[in-house]
DNA sequence: ATTAGCACTCTCGGCCATAGAGTGCTAACG
DNA sequence: CGTTAGCACTCTATGGCCGAGAGTGCTAAT
């Protein structure tokens, strides 16, 4: 945690490389060019496109310069160049033109998120299918969850079929349902028949007491407690744990389909890994610590990435929420050759978006 | 609604062709090899693999016999056969030995679904998970929803930031949450300022008043309520009219590395329609009528299936749950070259294991 | 009715030649 | 000295060609 590899790479990209007024607008030029069109670009070519005012035989040797620098790779003696990781990484970090998102687009955005009566699920879907839809790429949104669960209320309900449910609001406004156990609760109700008026007693006993404990507090307080009030504060306890523990449960995703589009993934062999990566959300994990650590856009690329099967996609990405309240991350997926400029201030624009959302609610209604 | 494109072509397969003996376990041998190596089988390899006692001329004059009912067919003159999608559906209708899924495989589903103490979603991610991983195929699973949704209970919750959310337990044991509007709230509470009391007793009133009954039951009693309470009782009416008219809300997906393992998606731009009618959740659409009018697994084979993008796909899929109580589908997606022996048991062994999963929890826990 | 035999067709992989794009180097130029 | 034009070189991509192999359809014999 005290070092970080990501960290490192930028740091040395950003600030160890010095590069010629020439060799910037070459490598900018690259990258765009590349970008666009996932071909290897040649010295030709790309003064041809730029309307530079110096011929093809000084982008050549400007070239093999930044090649010498690790920043541009040739994928063959005799093809165009492509832009390294670090060479994307220099892009990103001091070549990049980068913008505020749009006017137009921030309020089409704002205006889809306005058009629907949404639950915060809803959010986080429609969050991600804007990203994948603007970015043309997929498109991850995590949930903002809880970083200590706090009780705040609970309620007891019967159930037709006799079974007893338990709702439970935690203290960011998230509600979890969870039945009470059969076999226990027809233990306790052996002894002592079990009716809505006992649970509703229960209920207010609880909501006297717990308000604002956490998992471990309202453990301490189980011994106080009755044997069926006692049965749901376990309860309520092992729920406030699970929202501890939990960082990630459900992944949004979508635009998988955008990738598959992209011709470095036309054969599906290397996506596979890709996607079986995505669907086990077992980068996300890699992610948190990263983001935890600032707000703010973070942009991994290619290699970059600890994960092999990521080796040739970049991720970029924010967290949003309150720190400490409620902290989730969106964010992009693409192929390292991806449209940085446009990726970047979308997903931080939706960011704070997110946060607005948040704020505005409280994250009020929640896992609809 | 009347008559069903589907429904004929199934009759028609099953019904009109009469097959020799021969002719039957020729194209019983060529679907089941076809389906193990996706190479179209010429009559040699046949004979060689499955020990028939004939040569392998009368297999071929057996297959342009098949060829000519429009069974197989041929990819050019000297290749070796594949069946058509009326080929399958005459397999999957009258040739193919079916069974009951092993008794091995039905515990070791089982006992993933004891494994875990799961709310309702999770059930639906972990059955499209089993589906996915045990028919290597595509899994799509929809939660089941009420067909006539009731009111069952409500609370009103105030949260730290003081705005008010309502939990809503419908009459199937599903829970919505919704915050209530603002500025109503704000209207009502300069009048006469709004305590936690106050919606207790709110709730009280409307718990006592509105079980069992649907959204225009509930619209019909508004008048005799007070200001604060018909405002609830209004978005009671409204999520309760929402509840009715979603058949589909979100949908689980499962397995899509799966598909795209295989060889007739390996150029990915033909998945990529199929993905994204997946991702829109357009074909649930078009199954929900065939399913609702009848239990069982349903086959729809390559061009039986009205939407173009699915015509190299199959799906094999059938309802669960309840009619008009709750009613859901789950199913899998694949090549129209799938495993249907495998396919089939499994898709009908979890719908009857989901209904299990319903009639014991009532359904009980959901949308956590 | 079945089968053996045979001529025919078509794909697939390897091979070669060519065209085209791009490079690196060198020598000339301002 | 930086820049540029020219040129030889390298490598890929493309298309034609050939032979091997697999499979078919037909016919004649059993």
């Amino acid at each position: 945690m005290a070092k970080d590899p990501i960290e490192q790479v930028q740091k040395k990209a950003a600030g160890r490389i010095a590069l010629t007024e020439r060799q910037q607008s070459v490598l900018r030029a690259v990258v765009e060019d590349y970008v666009m069109t996932a071909v290897p670009v040649g010295s030709k070519s790309l003064v041809g496109r730029h309307g530079l005012s110096v011929s093809s035989a000084t982008v050549r040797s400007a070239m093999a310069e930044l090649e010498a620098l690790g920043l541009l790779s040739h994928p063959h003696t005799s093809a165009g160049r492509v832009p390294s990781d670090l060479g994307y990484r220099l892009y990103v970090e001091s070549l990049m033109r980068e913008s505020v998102l749009d006017r137009v687009d921030q309020l089409m955005i704002r205006h889809q998120f306005a058009q629907v009566q949404l639950t915060s699920n809803e959010w986080l879907r429609l969050a991600a299918s804007i990203l994948a839809a603007s970015t043309s790429s997929a498109a991850v949104v995590t949930p903002a969850r809880s970083r200590r669960a706090k009780f705040s209320h609970v309620q007891l309900v019967e159930l037709a079929d006799r079974s007893r449910l338990c709702v439970l609001v935690l203290g960011d406004g998230n509600v979890v349902q969870r039945r009470l156990d059969r076999g226990t609760m027809e233990r306790l109700a052996a002894e002592n028949p079990v009716s809505q008026t006992d649970l509703d007693l229960v209920a207010a006993t609880l909501n006297a007491d717990l308000p604002g404990l956490s998992a471990p507090q309202v453990r301490r307080r189980l011994s106080r407690l009755g044997p069926l009030a006692a049965h749901v504060a376990e309860v309520v306890a092992q729920v406030l744990e699970e929202a501890d523990g939990i960082v990630v449960e459900e992944v949004f995703t979508d635009g998988i389909s955008n990738v598959l589009e992209q011709p470095e993934f036309a054969q599906s062999a290397k996506l596979r890994r890709v996607l079986e990566v995505l669907r086990r959300s077992e980068f996300v994990e890699q992610l948190l610590p990263v983001l935890s650590r600032g707000q703010g856009v973070h942009v991994i690329i290619g290699h970059e990435n600890t994960i092999d099967a990521m080796h040739e996609v970049s991720l970029v990405f924010a967290p949003y929420g309150e720190p400490d309240t409620a902290l989730g991350v969106l964010g992009v997926l693409g192929p390292t050759r991806m449209p940085y400029p446009r990726a970047i201030p979308t997903v931080r624009y939706l960011a704070t978006l997110m946060n607005e959302l948040i704020s505005t609610s409280h994250y009020g209604e929640t896992h609809d």
